[in-house]
RNA sequence: GGGCCGGUAGCUCAGGUGGUUAGAGCGCACGCCUGAUAAGCGUGAGGUCGCAAGUUCAACUCUUGCUCGGCCCA
């Protein structure tokens, strides 16, 4: 025998320049510049044009700061969702937006100042907005930049954002909406308050540090009960802020607490206080130190809820008039027993509780302590004096001690409790809540139906009649203004009524928000703030009431939206008041609002305005973090039914939030922060996207670098299908195309599989199901074709002539499999995707232009097949042994026997052994088999004489190759 | 401290209304192939379903408590 030929030239292999290896982080800006240069976007919008729509509202991410792994997931789902709407055929806008006003940014620019020694109250406001404004512009183009980065497709060069004089100028409309239906009224809060610098502070602003301070015990003579025991005797209530007994109003239980009153028979005196051992050592200790107690007598023990209906008097009480006033013993959910005695004095003006439960009970705070923290003038104990975060003021030996001692009130006074208590963060000066005057929307004043109707020109609700109040929840008492009578509609009812109207994606969010809305307090829009829109008001200064003339209103809000925020000064007051109105008689509101009115408004600003005609009111969807429940999506719920009578949304998806590897959440102290940033420079964008759509996000989700590994790994698999099958499709052309009817069985099957693969993605669509996605389209590639069909079809593919009916059928599905991988994957890896794209078409238009592919209807034999792949399976299985005892190692070398029953099919092709015999038993045997080596397909076939030899259809082949090349 | 949510193999996830030996993919180990080759194929080992009680003939699935983690409040 001479030397064997060398059949590798004619063999079919797979042949592509598409990279095993993918390089994203070298190769995604190059792609993305491209589809920046052909505007892909807008390119986009035109050939969805006149579609049905799909509105996915942004919600705008704060611009402050770099992105972070929160913004990366929630636009890449974001994207997701439009890519898949916009393959799908839908018209799916997205105008992404930023939300630049308020506190931080505030902060940033102030910070800046010190550092350069600046004052900030040197500093005009106009001067401080516009660096404010500059400072929000640096980071929306910074964090711009970065998400576009990742791949989301938008429209980058118009951006909404809320600094924008036009947008500014709409959440002045929107607030003035409120005002003129009359869902605004000025009440009071307890808020944190700086005596030193006389300004109200944000949670943010105040940091916490041990001190000292006075504590006391006071006694409240019982002067009524439905307790004849305690008729007479004193409730005893512990503070460390004596500076607030000028201003009780009540005292507070637990109802669930016991209490006891015990005879002192040092004094004679009956003291009420908790029943509780703990902590009775500490509150005998403090009462008893200094005096020979001889012992006590228990006069009564009672749980708190006995305790209903007494009545206490102040220890001031002589001094008449408020102090004269019965203080009530009111039940409070917040009194604890882990200090003090069990009993919680009460003064609304300068706690959050304490204001809560008197209002509660009809009890207004007195504002008896000035901003400068002294007591007004015109108190009647201490007027004029303080300030009481002065020490000495709360000294055992102080004015206040000494007058409750002459008044036998003072029970002990102690100037050594340590405790943490809040500072200025910029003074470093103890910090007191004190009530002011803000701004609020009530949640159950009644509503004119008429004023909740959506804005002229915008489409009508989509869903039905919104007006019907369901009044699911008993009335409150909002803020001493009527309490709405049962079956009216008020802000509440109407937002409850919308969230029964909306599809949460997952279901649990209606809960969550649900009960948010059911249980909040009236919405404070005010803040003592620079900036931030104005509370454009003006309030007669003889009747306290704003002023509520629309073509007043209308003037402001085209001063604003001409000249922005700054259009609210003293200068054009008057202006705007026009000729009916004096200035003098108005005072100008100088409180800014709460930058969730702001973001609450995007919803005007961005969809209804017109502005951006692609889009439109409502939103089909909005898709945030759960925090969100109580920012974004309920501000905007409140503000759209106020107006409008409905949510802005059809939708609202929630995601959770990503932690480390272990699951903790990330915080730069902990040193375990991930950036997005870094990511996409270590392994791109693609990798990023397909974690994201990879987990569970509706839930808590965890990244780390064994994680990302792993969809690196998932990544490459993709990858390499894509490969196969740009390599195996290499110089097809429609003349190769057969039809379906034509094809063997195992392609039909194929594309009976790709059917229900399609089915599976639809359905995730739909669902927001983005895990569910991306699991069946890896499932499909890596156990469907690669170790399945592409497995099997190998011999065809390399060996068989390409004119053979079956490699066209082959290639005709690998064709069609190709059209319709390349769009399902599209969405998840957008580079990735156009790589492949332009792989095999060069210079054609983007992938992302593409429609979601037509597959052909073919039925799954489904009892069948599952026959066949479970006998194959077995088939594997039995091999194995061989392989190990090397009786043989490719499996093109295996006889197999199964049992008769099997299904008739060709089955050495599937499952690619030398032959298959059919045997009498119900096991499946395996030898080897004694055939010699095709030479060229490696096929061990009874007509090969000699190994290297070829087969009938090799030889037939090479012989057509070999006429070619001759000829 | 309160409200809400979650804890299934190393990783990412499936497991209607409770019912046979809890599944998949990836990873891992071992092996095959060397004509998808820094690829492809096969086999295998991995789980007391966070912990503990309870209801039930039967619980990953229901109840309660605890624990760990998260979001939002305080």
């Amino acid at each position: 025998m001479t030397e064997q030929r060398d059949f590798r030239p004619t063999v079919f292999l797979p042949k592509t320049d598409f990279p095993m290896k993918a390089g994203l982080p070298q190769k995604e800006p190059v792609i993305l510049q491209r589809w920046q240069d052909e505007g892909i976007y807008r390119k986009l919008r035109e050939s969805r044009k006149g579609r049905e729509k799909f509105i996915l509202h942004d919600g705008p991410p704060y611009a402050n700061g770099d992105m972070h792994i929160g913004h990366a997931l929630n636009h890449i789902l974001k994207d997701m969702v439009c890519r898949t709407q916009t393959l799908l055929g839908k018209d799916a806008p997205y105008v992404p937006g930023w939300d630049c006003h308020g506190l931080p940014i505030e902060w940033k620019v102030e910070e800046e100042y010190r550092k350069k020694k600046k004052n900030k109250d040197e500093v005009p406001p106009k001067e401080f907005r516009a660096e404010c404004r500059a400072y929000a512009q640096k980071w929306v183009d910074v964090q711009r930049e970065q998400l576009k980065r990742l791949g989301i497709n938008g429209d980058w060069d118009n951006p909404y954002l809320t600094m924008d004089s036009q947008a500014e100028g709409t959440i002045v409309r929107e607030l003035l909406k409120f005002a003129e239906s009359g869902q605004l009224y000025r009440g009071a809060k307890p808020v944190m308050w700086s005596p030193v610098e006389k300004t109200a502070l944000a949670e943010a602003e105040v940091e916490y540090e041990d001190i000292v301070s006075t504590q006391v015990d006071v006694a409240f003579e019982i002067v009524e009960s439905p307790i004849p025991e305690l008729v007479g005797a004193y409730a005893v209530i512990w503070t460390t802020t004596p500076w607030t007994i000028p201003v009780n109003q009540a005292l507070a239980y637990g109802p669930d607490i016991e209490y006891v009153a015990y005879r002192d028979l040092a004094t004679d005196k009956v003291l009420l206080v908790a029943h509780v051992l703990e902590l009775q050592d500490e509150i005998f200790k403090r009462l008893m130190a200094d005096r020979a107690s001889t012992g006590l007598n228990i006069v009564w023990v009672g749980k708190g809820s006995d305790l209903a209906g007494t009545i206490c008097r102040h220890p001031m009480h002589a001094l008449g008039g408020f102090f004269a006033k019965p203080r009530p013993m009111l039940p409070g959910d917040f009194v604890t027993t882990d200090s003090g005695t069990g009993l919680v004095h009460m003064a609304p003006d300068h706690g959050e509780d304490d204001f809560a439960l008197c209002k509660a009970h009809g009890i207004e705070p007195v504002f008896a302590v000035q901003g400068d923290g002294k007591y007004r003038e015109d108190w009647g104990w201490l007027g004029g004096q303080g300030s009481v975060i002065n020490p000495k003021f709360n000294a055992p030996d102080g004015p206040i001690c000494e007058a409750l001692r002459e008044a036998g009130g003072l029970l002990a006074a102690s100037a050594d409790y340590k405790h943490s208590y809040p500072h200025s963060w910029r003074s470093k000066a103890k910090v007191i809540y004190r009530c002011t005057p803000q701004w609020f929307v009530p949640m159950d004043r009644a509503i004119d139906p008429s004023t909740t109707s959506p804005a002229a020109g915008g489409p009508p609700p989509r869903s039905g009649e919104v007006l019907e109040g369901t009044a699911k929840t008993p009335p409150r008492n909002g803020e001493g203004d009527q309490p709405q009578a049962g079956g009216g509609v008020t802000l509440r009812t109407l937002a409850l009524k919308a969230i029964a109207d909306t599809r949460f994606v997952p279901e649990k969010g209606r809960n969550r928000i649900g009960a948010m809305v059911e249980g909040r307090p009236d919405w404070v829009l005010s803040r003592q703030r620079a900036w931030g829109v104005p509370i454009t008001l003006f309030v007669d200064r003889k009747t306290g009431q704003y002023l509520n003339d629309p073509e007043v209103n209308a003037r402001i809000v085209a001063a604003v939206m001409a000249g922005g925020v700054d259009a609210w000064d003293e200068e054009h007051a008057q202006e705007y008041l026009g000729e009916n109105y004096k200035l003098d008689d108005y005072e100008r509101v100088t409180d800014i609002l709460d930058v969730w009115f702001d973001s609450g408004s995007t919803h005007a600003f961005v969809l209804e305005s017109g502005r951006w005609p692609d889009l439109q009111w409502p939103a089909n969807l909005y898709l945030e973090g759960s925090d969100q429940h109580r920012g974004w999506f309920q501000s905007s719920l409140l503000e759209s039914c106020a107006t409008r009578g409905r949510a802005p949304y059809d939708v609202v998806l929630t995601h959770g939030f990503t932690m480390d590897q272990k699951g903790m959440k990330m915080s730069k102290s902990l040193g375990n922060t991930i950036s997005p940033i870094d990511l996409m420079r270590d392994y791109g964008a693609d990798i990023l996207r397909l974690w994201a759509l990879s987990v569970d996000f509706t839930e808590d989700h965890r990244i780390g670098k064994e994680i990302l590994q792993g969809v690196a790994d998932q990544y490459r698999k993709l990858r390499n299908t894509y490969r196969y099958l740009l390599g195996a499709l290499d110089g097809f052309t429609e003349d190769e195309r057969l039809p379906v009817a034509e094809m063997p069985e195992l392609e039909q099957y194929m594309l009976g599989l790709l059917g229900k693969l399609d089915a599976t993605l639809r359905q995730a669509v739909d669902d927001f199901d983005y895990n569910t996605y991306v699991r069946a389209l890896t499932d499909f590639c890596n156990e469907d074709l690669s170790a399945f069909f592409f497995d099997i079809r190998k011999d065809c593919l390399y060996c068989d002539a390409p004119s053979d009916p079956k490699r066209r059928a082959y290639r005709t599905v690998l064709d069609t499999l190709f059209h319709a991988l390349v769009r399902y994957g599209a969405p998840v890896l957008v580079f990735t995707a156009e790589e492949v794209w332009q792989s095999r078409f060069p210079g054609s238009d983007s992938v992302h232009l593409l429609e979601w592919p037509d597959v052909p209807a073919v039925t799954v034999e489904e009892a069948r097949w599952s026959e066949l792949r479970a006998l194959r399976q077995t088939v594997n299985e039995a091999i194995e042994p061989l392989r190990r005892e090397k009786v043989l190692g490719s499996g093109l070398e295996a006889v197999v026997t199964v049992p008769d029953s099997a299904p008739d099919a060709d089955l050495a092709e599937l499952f690619i052994t030398a032959t298959v015999n059919r045997g009498q038993g119900s096991d499946v045997t395996v030898t080897r088999s004694t055939d010699h080596k095709c030479g060229r397909c490696w096929r061990l076939l009874p007509e090969v004489s000699e190994d290297g030899d070829l087969c009938d259809r090799c030889d037939e082949v090479v012989a057509q190759i070999d006429a070619g090349a001759a000829a």
